[in-house]
DNA sequence: AAACTTTACTAAAACGTTTTACTAACGAAT
DNA sequence: ATTCGTTAGTAAAACGTTTTAGTAAAGTTT
């Protein structure tokens, strides 16, 4: 352990006080009435001697790690990995580090994760909530965390989150197939408590009210905890019994995974026999043929807005207003319908 | 913030000093001659106070973290996502957290990253380097920071390191191509001065030799840092121009996507026209229409592996050896040969 | 019974910062 | 000539642990 330079180090060379020292370094020193000279020679001092402040040290004596816990479902997921670095770039340039984990959909995990974030003392959180996690946002509040969601949230809890405008993706998802002449269009989601499946399947059924088109037995829930086989399985059966669908809305990318096996395996032609749209995209969508038409969520943006409402809380906690955020979709029009 | 307790409460709650209930709550208290008697009385107190160490103040005091670096080329990359899942459990089960990030490629990047890493004060270091990392993880040495590279590593230097044994796989792979009968076998790499590609390659072109069918010409060579599109252009002219090719082996999964898309291009059907197999697994992989063959990494044994040597650094650098560790793909059969 | 040992515990320093409360020196106002 | 304000700094406490160097009391040996 090559020895660390500290700020008594500097303040001996510079033949100052630690005080002194630590002011000019913290940008507090013309604030602490420190002469322009004695800035000017610690400085120097500490760049000479290659000083790094030991976040520990300062960590323990303001309370503040200058550093936040990102708890997502899943980072092997593009839509979340993709979500992780912009969000990690956003708080890399304000100085602040990033620690990301998955809950993998398990709601245990998801409050274990919290825990241990709690403990590490991150400044705020950014979570993608499991179905049961209300009681944790609600503990975290209370504890005055700094705390936005993201890509879901509870209807009935007043927290800041980040989303996608779900109803209107499931609307102009189907408008889209409808314009092009679709009538008979199938819906595939997965049985949650998520408000924003819901929502896509809402958008999605108003659009076909509108219409009236809407048709419930095109409708097909999955459980969510099933394995792939089975949801191929389940979508097999369901394209089987109700035949007359001509295109298929999918609310999430891997129920589109499963679903192109499942049109595979049923030996259907995409966009022949029947067109599919799926919501979020997935780097094999653009290399499948053909290519898959998805409802993408903007994630640049997203990423961008939920750090900068937590950095909002963190400035000053008491004085925050709750920000509820929903972002409209791209539609990415590909070879699919 | 809801008021942490301290040890300095346990202390006057218990009615006993400060020193006695750390050296309990580290399990020290036998050994420092505790009763017993006061060890049970001080653990049920901090019990039932729900007492969680302060673990900055702890750092700040031993200087350790209990918390190790992990540095990957890209962690959206599907390989890296899943080795470092399976290494953060590893790490979570012997109570250490997991520091993710990406350098993308990027030398100065990466650079930056074990520099705050190093601020961190992580008591540890994965790292896949990247090509002119070499002096800083010399650095790392220097200052007897246990580290660990992982999946690739330096011919002329001696650090421990978890790696496939990529000449055997390259050589594994063709082999397995003469085997079904093909004779006139590409290879498409990217231009690197990264040892596990030419050790790849050198596999490759090992086992041609030894059956006398080795032709220089149908190697295919690239930069690594051109945007997809070129690549497929470059695909393109080569399976253009050397056109008596009969299959092709990849030396990763990103160029076996553009591969892909290259093969679309042409209208060349897989594995009719050409067999290929890529080295890396890919979830895409096991989707496309055919399904591609691939040599895979032991991902779980390796990360495994890494943490295991990770640890015994941490135990004790001065008496660690290093160990460099190679080990054998998996050929995963399937439809594109 | 004096001299050691052991047992069961504790006071206080240390880790490297930040921040509060102070001071000495000097010029200006009374 | 005293008081008051500024200026330009500093000493020391605090954050919550861990660990070194004790110590008083009881037990053991001589």
């Amino acid at each position: 352990m090559g020895k660390m330079i500290t700020i008594k180090d500097i303040a001996k060379a510079a033949d100052v006080s630690v005080t002194t020292v630590s002011f000019v370094l913290n940008d507090k020193g013309e604030k602490m009435g420190i002469s322009a000279e004695v800035i000017k020679k610690v400085l120097k001092v500490a760049e000479e001697m290659k000083y790094r402040p030991n976040m520990i040290a300062s960590s323990l004596r303001t309370g503040k790690t200058r550093s936040i816990g990102l708890i997502v479902e899943d980072i092997s997921n593009q839509f979340f990995s993709e979500l992780a670095r912009v969000i990690e770039r956003e708080a890399i340039q304000l100085n602040y580090r990033v620690f990301y984990c998955s809950t993998g959909g398990d709601d245990t995990r998801a409050v274990e994760l919290v825990d241990s974030l709690l403990q590490a003392n991150v400044d705020g959180f950014i979570i993608t909530p499991t179905v049961q996690m209300k009681s944790t946002i609600d503990r975290l509040i209370d504890l005055k965390r700094p705390v936005v969601l993201i890509d879901r949230y509870f209807e009935d809890q007043n927290v800041s989150h980040v989303v996608l405008d779900n109803l209107d993706g499931g609307h102009t998802a189907t408008q889209f197939l409808l314009e092009k002449g679709f009538k008979k269009i199938g819906f595939v989601t997965n049985l949650r408590e998520l408000v924003q499946m819901q929502l896509r399947k809402q958008g999605y059924i108003d659009a076909l009210n509108e219409v009236g088109l809407y048709d419930a037995s095109r409708i097909l829930e999955l459980d969510y905890h099933i394995t792939e086989e089975e949801r191929i399985e389940k979508i097999c059966d369901f394209l089987s019994t109700v035949t007359d669908i001509d295109a298929v809305l999918f609310s999430t990318n891997y129920l589109l995974l499963a679903g192109l096996q499942a049109f595979k395996k049923l030996d259907l032609q995409i966009p022949k026999d029947k067109a599919v749209i799926s919501f979020d995209d997935h780097d094999s969508f653009r290399l499948h043929s053909p290519s898959i038409t998805v409802m993408s969520q903007p994630i640049e943006e997203m990423g961008k807005k939920t750090v900068r409402l937590l950095m909002m809380q963190m400035d000053d906690i008491t004085k925050f207003k709750v920000q509820k955020e929903k972002k409209k979709g791209n539609l990415i029009i590909r070879e699919s319908v």
